[in-house]
Formats: C-alpha cells, structure tokens, sequence
RNA sequence: GUGGGCGUAGCUCAGCUGGUUAGAGCGCCAGGUUGUGGUCCUGGAGGCCGGGGGUUCGACUCCCCUCGCCCACCCCA
C-alpha cells in the first residue's frame, strides 16, 4: 500500500471489469452516435514524433507533453488527435475523396496537476470533418453532440453549446489593433482563452505584456476584453464590414442550428476562443447547465493546420469530447449504468468423469450458437455453482453429473423461471 | 505551488479527553447431511491502525517529519 511500486501513476486509472464495462457502455454510445453521422472510425499510435506537436504559441498542452528521446529521435505521447488524423489525411490526400467524416476514440496523455475532471491519461472521442469549407460541417459536428448527449439519458436543458469565430475575432483586430501585425493573433487567441479562468486582470497582464507574444497597450488590451464579453453575434460584428465572411458564417450556422432544432441548446459567447493556436473560424465548447464542471467538449474549424505541416490546403473542422467531464455530469446525475456481464450460461461437469462430455457441450454452444459459455473449472459443489451462475447474470445453467451421463443427458435449468428440461448430450 | 481535510480488514467507516485481547456493516471463505439459486442461520479467515521518529509507565489516540489520497484555490484543455 505504501509501496508506489505498487500503486497507479497519478493520474491514471485502472479499470476493473465493472469499470471497463461501463467505460465500454460509453465508447458505445461514442461510436454509436459517429455512425448515425455517418463518420468513420480510424486509430493511430499512441507515439508519434515530438515534432508533429511542436508549435510556437505558448500553448499549455504543448508545456504538458509527455516526451522523451530515444536513439536519437524525440518522441511524444499524444495529447491529442488532431494531429496525428491531419497527418493520415495529408499522407493520402491525392487519392481521398472529401469532405471525410473521421472519428476516433482514442487513449490521450498530457502532464498536468490533478483536478476534479483532469487526468493526466484520459480517453476522448473526437471527430472531424475533412474537405468543407462550408459551416454545415459544424452544424453537423454541434447535432452529433448533442444526439450523443441525448443518446447517453441527459436532459435537453443539462448541457449547452457555447459558439464563437475566432475569424470574426480576427476579423476585427485585422481591421484595429493588430492591423500591422495579424501574425500575433494565435497568441492572442491562447492568451484571452484564459480570460474565464484567471480574470480580466490577469488577461490584460497577458496582453501588455510587452515581453509576451502579443504586447498590447493598455486600451487595446481593454478593447479585447470587452469584445469577449458580448452576448450578441451582431454586437461582435459592428467592427467588422456587412459582408463579412466571419459574419455570414455565424448567422449561417445559428440558423442552420435551428433548423436541426437545437435553437434553445446553443448560444454565441465571444469569450469563448478555445487554447490551441491552429483554430481559425468557428470555435465552440459545450458546458453543463449548472457550470459546475469543466467544458465538457470543445472544438472548432482549423483551415490551415495541414499547411503548416506543409501540405496543401485542407479546410477542416472537428472537436474532442474527453471521458472524463461526461463521466462526472452522468454520475451527479445518476445516469452512470452497472451494465451486467454478458453470459449466456455455465456448463458444470460434476467431476472428471463428466469433464469430456461437458467440453462437448460447451463446444458446440460456442461455435454453433456463438453463446458466451462459462465452463466451470475445478469440481465445486453444485449450490456454489449456481449461485455463481445467478449472480454472473447467465440465463442457462447445463448440469452434467453421473446421472445425466448415463443417459447421454444434460440437464438444461433455466436459471430466470427454474424450469429444467434435457436434452441429449451432442457428439 | 498555496490552504484545508483524510489515511484503521478487500470496500465504507466507528474507535470518547492516551489504558492493556482494535470493532461494525458489506464483501470473501466454510458449514446448515445425499445433486439446486440474490434470502435466512452459524462459524471462519483477514489489520506492524500509510511509513519513520518523538513524548509517555503505556500511543490507533498527542507532537514532528515523510509518503499517498481528496477538496478548494492556483494553473490549464
């Protein structure tokens, strides 16, 4: 006990049949919902090149990487999928066909302290869309949120989307503060992301710095806080031109949102900006109701990262939607299942004599019925062997004891009614 | 990193202001005559009381150190 050896790193977790059964239930639903969007499943190493993360934007995930180097190479354990997904669409994308529907659930590593909804190993289902420029893939990425959400028991009023564009964001800063240096914007972005999190203050430090990526002065720093608090898409919208691209695409997207019914279930919040530098249009989080847990979801639109790991341009657009968040909000609300385990029955031999016979019969409910059979090990009593039975949710119990062989029988107890019948033993 | 709380049986915990053989519930194991179930009854195994040091005639109990866990803050997808 005291001995670490012999305990989880921190941060990691250990799943115990009942607890990999439920984390089972969940994948399900993940790939569940994929699939009624018509996405595709796809993997990747847990290892990729350290290189392959590496970007310059003060980006905390980066700063928590697992890493380490090994005959000369530097490797990473991945904090996230994006990038590997951006570099299997990049190896093949003269011969794929877009826009891809790609998902992943998939084991993530980031080195960070421990807080409630914080890991440092934790799963996450996330899913992109490859080749469509159009805000449709977001509004089809947003409903298969949902329908997960809806799918998993939640109420309709229990989580919420928070939508943004940092293109807007952009948009506007091009056209004031940052019009003689847009190469400072992700930096920004990562920057006021914090904004919830450690205050106004402590963003404006951030910004005015003038050590710091961005370096704003006083006002400016003050315009961009107050820009992150509006409420309304068309107060966000005042710096920018009326044909804004940025502009179109929000209304287009909230009106679409509508369209899918989710009107009541979304709502524009230009705080929200998300913390990887690669986002570049839409960014969205999706929240608990009570704003009692951390974001449950977040992603957005990212048009340019496979060119800035110097392939061609592929516009893109996805989210990651971590175990671990979802886990928390279904427990407080009593929605976690104790999903049963999946047996269909046991078979007893009585002792030795009946072992060859009962192999027999296991046999042939495997490979003719495809059942999940328990063959009972060992030569315990028939009272143990059914209580076992009963609690391991198997439906049949087939009893093979000296009585039953003589006959060439079985014994078939239904273990729900407890009607027993035979049958003969098969060759 | 800061503050607070907690480490006693496999699990959840009780052990009053120090007092001698450390407890409960659940779980586990075995029985309750021959080969029949989540119940019931009986019995049993299992704890260097997280680790180390100190105070004391005596420490699960008090003090210090250390490790681990939890919560909040801080930090951040």
């Amino acid at each position: 006990m005291s001995d670490a050896r012999l305990q989880v790193p921190r941060g990691t977790r250990d799943f115990y049949p009942e607890d990999l059964r439920r984390r089972e239930w969940l994948f399900g639903h993940f790939r569940a919902a994929a699939r009624r969007f018509g996405f595709e499943e796809v993997d990747a190493p847990v290892l990729e090149h350290e290189e392959l993360f590496t970007r310059k934007a003060g980006e905390e995930i980066l700063e928590q990487l697992y890493h380490f180097e090994l005959h000369g190479r530097r490797l990473a354990l991945r904090p996230e999928m994006t990038p590997s997904i951006a570099r299997m669409v990049m190896a093949r994308s003269g011969s794929l066909r877009f826009p891809l529907r790609w998902f992943t659930v998939t084991q993530n590593w980031r080195y960070e302290r421990m807080t409630r909804g914080r890991k440092r190993e934790h799963y996450q289902w996330n899913m992109d869309i490859w080749g469509e420029t159009s805000v449709t893939a977001e509004a089809e990425l947003i409903a298969a949120v949902f329908d997960l959400l809806d799918a998993l028991g939640l109420a309709h009023r229990d989580v919420k989307i928070r939508i943004s564009s940092r293109a807007l964001l952009e948009e506007t800063l091009r056209n004031t503060i940052l019009a003689d240096r847009p190469e400072a914007f992700p930096g920004l972005c990562v920057a006021i992301d914090k904004h919830e999190k450690i205050g106004e203050d402590a963003v404006r430090d951030l910004l005015t710095d003038s050590d710091g990526p961005v370096g704003l002065g006083e006002d400016d720093a003050r315009f961009v806080i107050s820009w992150l608090g509006l409420r309304k898409v068309e107060d966000a919208a005042r710096h920018v031109p009326p044909d804004s691209r940025a502009f179109a695409d929000l209304q287009r997207l909230f009106n679409l949102l509508d369209t899918y019914g989710l009107a009541d279930r979304v709502v524009f919040d230009a705080s929200i900006v998300r913390g990887l530098a690669y986002y570049t249009g839409i960014v969205f989080e999706a929240f608990d109701a009570d704003r009692k847990l951390r974001a449950l979801c977040g992603g957005g639109r990212y048009d340019r990262l496979i060119e800035s790991l110097g392939g061609s341009a592929i516009p893109a657009v996805g989210f990651g939607f971590g175990d671990v968040v979802i886990g928390e909000l279904l427990s407080d609300k009593k929605l976690l299942p104790e999903p049963p385990r999946q047996l269909d029955a046991v078979v007893f031999p009585f002792g030795d004599d009946e072992r060859a016979a009962a192999i027999r019969v296991a046999n042939a409910l495997r490979r003719e019925r495809q059942w999940s059979i328990e063959l009972v090990l060992g030569t315990p009593r028939l009272r143990r062997v059914l209580a076992d039975a009963h609690r391991a949710g198997a439906r049949f119990l087939y009893v093979l004891g000296p009585d039953e062989l003589s006959r060439g029988e079985m014994l078939i107890r239904d273990l729900d009614s407890g009607e027993q019948t035979t049958e003969p033993i098969p060759n």
